[in-house]
Parts: C-alpha cells; structure tokens; sequence
DNA sequence: GCTGGCGTTGCCGTCGGCGGCAAGGTTTAG
DNA sequence: CTAAACCTTGCCGCCGACGGCAACGCCAGC
C-alpha cells in the first residue's frame, strides 16, 4: 500500500504520515522506485495513534502505545508503559476539568448568571400511608 | 511611571508590555527621552487584561473590554461588546467541559476505571417508626 | 510521447504570547 | 568617572502538528 492508500484509508494526510515517519511513530518499507509501502500493521499504527491524539495525547505520548502495538500485542494499551501515559493523562484531564470548572463559575457570575447546576436532589417525603 | 514599574505592579514582564502596545491593547505617553510613560488608568487596563487572560481570553478579546475601559466605563465588563465576548466564552468553556468529560469518561473507560461520579444519592428507606 | 496523477525530498510558514539577545542611549549612585 | 540599572528598537526563536510549495522522478492510459 502507498501512502496515498495508507492516508485515505486512516484519514490523515500523506503529509501528516510523513511527520508520524520523522518522529519514529511510523517505519516505511521502500519499494524500487523509493516509493514508501506500507501493510495492515501500519494502518493500525496510524489508526492507533488518531484515536489517541483526538482523545488529547500528544504525538510524542502516542510513543508508548505504538511500540507496544509494534511488539505484537494486540491492543497498544496492553503495556506497562501506555498505561502509565494513559493514567497520568486520565490525571492531567481532572486537573483541567476542575480548573475549567472555577472558570465557568467565575464567568458566569461575572455575568449574572447562576452556577453550573451540579445535583439537583428533590427529596419528598415518603408517603406514611406507605409504610402502615 | 516606567514600564519597570508598570511591570512590577502588574506582574507582567516588560517585555509583555511592549507585546500589548503592538497589538495597539497599551498606548504610552513618552518622556522627553523616549521612554515610555503610564499611569494609573494604565496600570488598570494591564489588570483588566491580565485578568482575562487568565479565564482563558485570548489578547485579542481582551481588546472590547480594554476599548470599554478606555471610554470611561468603571468597568471594562459594561459594554455591549465585551459582554457579548464574555457570553461567548462562556460558551466555549461549556463546550469544553462537556467534550472533556466525554474525554475522562473514555479514558477511564479504557483503563478499566468507573466514570466520574456525578451524583452519589444515596436513598435509606425512612423507618416506619416515625411515621407511628 | 505526453498528460495527469501519483510519489519523493527539503524547507519555509502558521498560530500566540511572549523570551531573549544585541547594540545602543539615559540616568543614578558611589 | 564609571559601573549598574534602567530604557530603546529590532529581530530571531520557541512550542506542535502539520500545510503548502518547489522541483523533481515514476508510471498509467491514450
């Protein structure tokens, strides 16, 4: 497969596959005419590293997961290491999600309006009948 | 007052400054030396920005609510404009939120953690009793 | 044999918010 | 007198993830 397959196929850009290349995330087989070629492996490599980065992962903190993948494991989370990326990112997105939430709070109140409504709990009391 | 100054009682650098002045967000009177002269009005103008800035803004939406202030306004947030700027971040940070939510969700999921607690109600069962 | 659509390398540009440096001028303290 | 601590302008660098262009090679169909 050429990187134009390759590309259409993962839905990135031959482009952006040449930039995977430089950084070592993705590894081309040449052809004769210098063509790069790739297989099913690598279109898992790049799917891999899509789904990742659309969740937030740097290309750099995609590494782990791609070498995994690489050593034969079946999913690229299956290593040590790609867990350790995906729990310290699992902490970094909190830490921006309360962050992101005192903004919320303070822009709204800068305009007037009231909080993020966070648990509305209507609690009615039981019907005594009930419990006769 | 120098932009030293400006700088130290503001907490930006310098540098920033200048930054600011580029973008036309900051004018400066000058000395006879060339040196750049501010005022208290500018010392609030700096705050104003810095402020914003840290919610989230972007320099260039700063500008409304610094045009605001300049006009006389005891607040740079009492214009329409700035107003409409300040809604519409705070619908982008709630978009944020909710994509970012989805993102933890999906990334404890994949790590085999349960999802945010949202809400933990817990429901007892009154006991009958009281209602004798 | 020629056009069109692939592929190749290499390198500059983008966005934002400055940092940092050079090469000067100015002012103040000792 | 001189050093230190300011100030000035101008310009390059950085981060990340590519986009886009030039200038070229390769291969298919007509």
């Amino acid at each position: 497969m050429r990187i134009g397959e390759l590309g259409r196929r993962a839905g990135v850009s031959p482009r952006a596959l040449r930039h995977y290349e430089e950084l070592g995330l993705l590894a081309a087989r040449r052809r004769a005419n210098g063509y790069r070629d790739y297989d099913e492996g690598d279109l898992r490599v790049v799917a891999e590293i899509r789904s990742l980065v659309d969740l937030g992962f740097a290309l750099e903190e995609t590494r782990p997961f791609v070498e995994c993948l690489r050593a034969g494991n079946a999913t690229g989370a299956s290593c040590p290491d790609s867990r350790a990326v995906q729990r310290r990112k699992l902490a970094e997105v909190d830490e921006w999600l309360t962050r992101l939430q005192t903004v919320r709070d303070e822009l709204a109140d800068r305009l007037g309006d009231p909080p993020t409504p966070r648990c509305f709990i209507t609690v009615v009391a039981p019907d005594p009948e009930e419990f006769r």
